[in-house]
DNA sequence: CACGCTTAGCGTCATGTTGACGATAATAGA
DNA sequence: TCTATTATCGTCAACATGACGCTAAGCGTG
């Protein structure tokens, strides 16, 4: 059996939302291959290191945040992604609140925050990223895992906004109350409330216990079409 | 940065239904380490070979079937999962129809099918193998990946038999029928019928065109506890 | 300070989905 | 023919959903 040597890296799909707008984490390669070019901050795993805590790593050296979701997406191996020779690349996908700081300490060449979708990235990156918005996008409906966009405390609508930006969908103000406040371990009050815009001072929430959603949110529109293929698929 | 050379393997994890159970196909290994223990069936990936065809072609020679369906399930890169050294694997999970060959021309030492639960395998194959089957039982819930146990046209009964074996639970048959044949593009009739024990002969069906159910076939039962944390989490 | 603008949050209603379960149909075997 | 057995259709109450009306509670302005 001929033993395959391959190096390994990982590349993260960080996602934010800043002004308004789903973002992506994204780096200026210095270097060649691809020089120049942009990509998805990753990097390789150290001998006796953990895929997660390589993932974990170079999280923190990204974005100096400790990470409220961090989730493997998928590997990725074809024998060309990179001209370099055989990488494989585990993609890892996290979900963060617009952070203070825009990038932290950073070793890259420089990483700055790109609307999605963003496309032209190196190596097999833009199909990556497309993976991850999508699994975010799916996340969204069962697990409440959109309060990872939010900060500590939040307004319903501010919750509602990351819906429809994720979703680029619109959904009814109501509608979306009652169901997130229906759901069980989705949010509690703090008791708490200001005003952001103008009109009534709304209730601040934080997140629930819950890990999954029930009832569901389900996307609206797509009947039972869709059924995105993804890259994990054969 | 130093750079960590690798070796890289895929295992599979086959899901059949056999003899009314839930089992899995696995290699006694005629090597060390581990062996004599079980393991997944898998193998090194070739140089120059995409993970996805390595993975096909790990399936062929096991089973020698054309997959039904072959979807990357997770990597799993612990540095001590294998005493030999690094080794990292990116697990593949299949569904297949109960195969008439047992298991065909296979070049390990020996293969065959084990109900599962099934724990005490070599390396972390106990973790794999419990993720791949979470996520077979989570994927009946909104796909019609249910049929991929089934043979080519089956009657609605052996397809609640499926969902049954996997989820461990009784369903009405009476809902069931109205909840299948009311989801779009799930199955479609094939015009004859049979009859498999006594009673009523029934329809039989083939699979549908659809890859996503509406509405899903949500698990009775988990309110909205559960939530398993799988091995892609961090 | 009254008024209108704006957003929050509650209520209503028709429709669709779900679980529980009754009723009938169609076969084999006694 | 009768009975056991399975398939399939129907009914009903409880719940979830989308569309949308209505009131609450702030702000700014004249």
């Amino acid at each position: 059996m001929t033993l395959s040597v391959v190096s390994v890296t990982v590349d993260l799909v960080l996602l934010t939302i800043r002004e308004g707008k789903l973002q992506v984490l994204l780096i200026r390669r210095g270097i060649p291959p691809f020089e120049g070019a942009w990509a998805l901050p990753g990097g390789f795993v150290l001998p006796g290191e953990d895929l997660g805590d390589a993932a974990a790593r170079e999280l923190s050296e990204e974005t100096g945040v400790r990470p409220a979701h961090l989730e493997q997406l998928g590997t990725y191996g074809s024998p060309e992604r990179d001209p370099r020779g055989r990488v494989i690349t585990v993609a890892y996908l996290a979900l963060l609140p617009d952070l203070p700081a825009p990038v932290a300490g950073t070793d890259a060449a420089d990483a700055s925050w790109r609307p999605v979708p963003f496309t032209g990235l190196a190596f097999d990156h833009d199909r990556i990223l497309a993976d991850g918005v999508e699994r975010a996008r799916s996340k969204l409906e069962y697990t409440p895992l959109a309060t990872a966009f939010c900060p500590p405390s939040f307004t319903i609508a501010e919750l509602r906004a990351v819906y429809e930006t994720v979703w680029r969908t619109r959904l009814d103000p109501r509608n979306f109350h009652r169901k997130v406040t229906g759901a069980a371990g989705f949010v509690e009050t703090t008791g708490e409330s200001v005003i952001r815009d103008r009109g009534r001072p709304a209730q601040l929430f934080r997140r629930g216990s819950a890990t999954l959603l029930h009832p569901a949110l389900l996307r609206p529109g797509l009947g039972s079409a869709q059924g995105g293929r993804s890259a994990t698929d054969c």
